[in-house]
This record gives structure tokens, C-alpha cells and sequence, in this order.
DNA sequence: TTTTTTGTTGATTGACGAGTCAATAAACTT
DNA sequence: AAGTTTATTGACTCGTCAATCAACAAAAAA
């Protein structure tokens, strides 16, 4: 029964399943055959679909990286004055469908695989320079010329929350984790550009 | 040649080249093998040593978190005043001990473990809690009732620079991390308890 | 209607790796 | 001297897994 055009809808139901397999086991111990398992597929397919492992790892880490980056475009789009523009973009990094833990723990494994896969640093250091970029240009007006040094600050602490969040057990705290941030941007922004 | 007494001696050169190569591939994909080849011995006897892979890895990680502990608390020891104990803290977290790459890529990789393995889970856990409660406390005098929420930031900080280390291809800046750090601290005590 | 393209899988291959075992040897005990 | 404990390894077992292949089915193109 094959229905044409189904390349694209495998490969979304692989890319989604990818994520969720490494979220769930929290690590990159995943096996193609489970991933095609849940994506409703053998694995023969979805090697046939993606040349292999590798790619479906970075076909997932490309999707979440888009999602996140519509994301914070988004929230920047709408938001008026620096302020908000930084709000903002704390906001997107914390929005429910990037907070929940399986796609954190999914997160925590893109940095292991851009250990050992050129092109997933590539991918990472992309969102790393725009994040970083987009925090800079916000924090200017604010904090006068501390914009780099306090957007790296928060960038980090950013990542540190977020990275947090797959140790601690219980639930995880979305209005806690943005609290943290926003209060240092509280704090940052009270001071101003004073040296 | 059995020379007696090697087990201790075997175990530590076991558990450094386990820290070594976790380093090096940046994964926890390391074969027995491999750790026991660079540990100078065949790795049945690294398995008769250990119970198998998992207890090299936690004794790999225990002696990491050792060291760092060790170095807080010889930090903390000759610290004078709540400022000092605060930056005591920071420094210690990036001694160039803890700062070598191999070893930040060892720590990432001891979070993913703590995914699956709730010893490993435990043993982060104490570290988490340790790291903020000497924050919190060095912090009470200089911030008041923020001390909780300030140590909160400053440990979240303090990982997520560290972990950004294992994504910069460069050479790694010790001296940039702990300005991040510090700088925020800086920022933190100067706004006081303020509310 | 033949051919080609697209979809799909069960079975197989080939590699690799954790853990076990049997055997060997040197020390230490009795 | 006989027996026990500690050290050490090569060879082997058993399982797993990524990747490939052969084969089948249906739609589209010729």
C-alpha cells in the first residue's frame, strides 16, 4: 500500500521519534530499531529515509534548534523596548515545549554529540552566537557598553538553568528557572552601564 | 611477577585513564578496552578490579568530584570574609585542575550518566547541594534574604560557563570564565539586599 | 502494458564489545 | 612442601546493533 509522498512525513515521524528516544533514555545509547519502532516503522526504513544514525541525530538537532530559534524570532518580534526584548528571549528559552525534560535531556546530548561530530558544533555554535547576538544588541541600551560581557553572562546562565533541570528528580520548575535569570537581569540592568 | 598490594594501585591508574578517555572521545562510548589499555593492563583484569564498566565510571566520577571538593574546602579554609569565601568558591570550580578540557568533557558526560545511573544521579546531587549551601552561606552577609535565590544563579553560573568550555574548539580561558562569574557576583553584592 | 519510481520489510551480514573462564605464575601461609 | 591467596592474561561466549540486500507491492510514467 504505498501511498506517495510519504518521505516527508517518515522522516518527521523519525526526527520526532529521535528526540523522544533521547529524552527518554537520556543518553545516545538509541538504537535505530527503537527509533523506528516508535516512529511506527522498520528500521530498514528509516536507514532507507536517512543514510544513517548520524544523520537522524542531526536531523533532530536541526529541528529542535528551529523550533527554538522560531521561537525566541517570535517572542522578539512582538516584544517592544530593550527590556522586553531580553525578557523575551529568556522566555522562548524557557517556553513549555523546550522546558519539558525530555527535550532537555535531548539538549544535554546534542553537547555530547557536538563532542564528536563536527557538524553538530557547527549547529551549536550557531545558536550560541545568535543567542548571545540577539542578548547583546537587547542588553545594549540598558547596560551601555557591560552589553557584551553581561550577554555572555546570561547566556551561560541560560544554558546553567536549563542544564540544571535534568538532575533535579521531581518536577521541573519553569516559573523558578525563569525567576533565576530574570532576577540577574533585574540586578544587571539596576546597575546600568556604571563600570 | 606479581608483585602484592596492586589493587589500589591498579584501581587509580583504572580510574584516571577512565576520566582520560571519557575526556578524550567526549563520550561515554569508551570501550573497556580502551581504559584499560591506556591504565597499562588487559582488560579482564580492569574487569577483575571492578565489578564491570558502570563501577569504573562512578569511580571515575567519585574521584572527580572528590578532587573538586577537596579543592573548595582548601580554598574556603583560607578565605577571609564572606566576599573571599564567595570568590574561594568560583576559583576553586575552575582550577585548572577541573579546567582542562578533558576533564569539562568528563563532566558533561558525568550528567548524562546521572540520566541513567542514580548512583551517579546521588553522587551530582551532593555535589549540587554542597556547592549551594557554601554559596548560600558566604552569600547571607553581602545579599541579605537574596542569599538562596543569588547562590541559586551563581551555581546555575558556574555550570553553564563550564559547560560552554566543551563547545569553544579554541583554547579554553580560565581567566574569562571566572570574570563571567565574578563580575555577576560583583553586580549582585553592590545591589546588597535590596529587595 | 511494460517500465520505472517509490515504499516497505524480513532476513542476513559483519563488526564490535562486555563479561567469563581457564590457565599460569609468583608471592605468602602453615 | 603443600596449599592458599593475589596478579595477570589470551581466548572465548554471547549478545547487540548498524547497515545491506533481496524481494514484494503499488502507483506513475512510457
Amino acid at each position: 500500500m504505498p501511498k506517495l509522498g510519504m518521505e516527508p512525513i517518515r522522516k518527521a515521524a523519525l526526527v520526532n521519534a529521535t528526540i523522544s528516544e533521547i529524552g527518554r533514555t537520556g543518553s545516545l545509547d538509541v538504537t535505530v530499531s527503537q527509533i523506528a519502532k516508535r516512529a511506527g516503522m522498520s528500521s530498514a526504513l528509516a536507514h532507507h529515509y536517512f543514510g544513517g544514525k548520524e544523520d537522524m541525530f542531526l536531523a533532530a538537532m536541526r529541528h529542535v534548534l528551529t523550533l527554538y530559534g522560531a521561537e525566541v524570532r517570535g517572542a522578539l518580534a512582538v516584544a517592544q523596548g530593550p527590556e522586553a526584548r531580553v525578557e523575551a528571549v529568556v522566555r522562548a528559552s524557557f517556553s513549555p515545549a523546550n522546558f519539558r525534560r525530555e527535550v532537555v535531556g535531548a539538549w544535554l546530548n546534542f553537547y555530547v554529540m557536538a563532542q564528536t561530530m563536527p557538524e553538530a558544533a557547527r549547529l551549536l555554535d550557531v545558536y550560541q552566537r545568535r543567542l548571545r547576538s540577539n542578548l547583546r544588541h537587547a542588553l545594549r541600551p540598558l547596560v551601555g557598553a557591560r552589553a557584551a560581557a553581561v550577554a555572555e553572562a546570561l547566556a551561560a546562565l541560560i544554558d546553567g538553568v536549563y542544564l540544571r533541570q535534568v538532575l533535579i528528580r521531581g518536577r521541573t520548575d519553569r516559573a523558578g528557572a525563569v525567576d533565576t535569570v530574570l532576577g540577574v537581569l533585574a540586578t544587571e540592568i539596576s546597575r546600568g552601564g556604571r563600570a
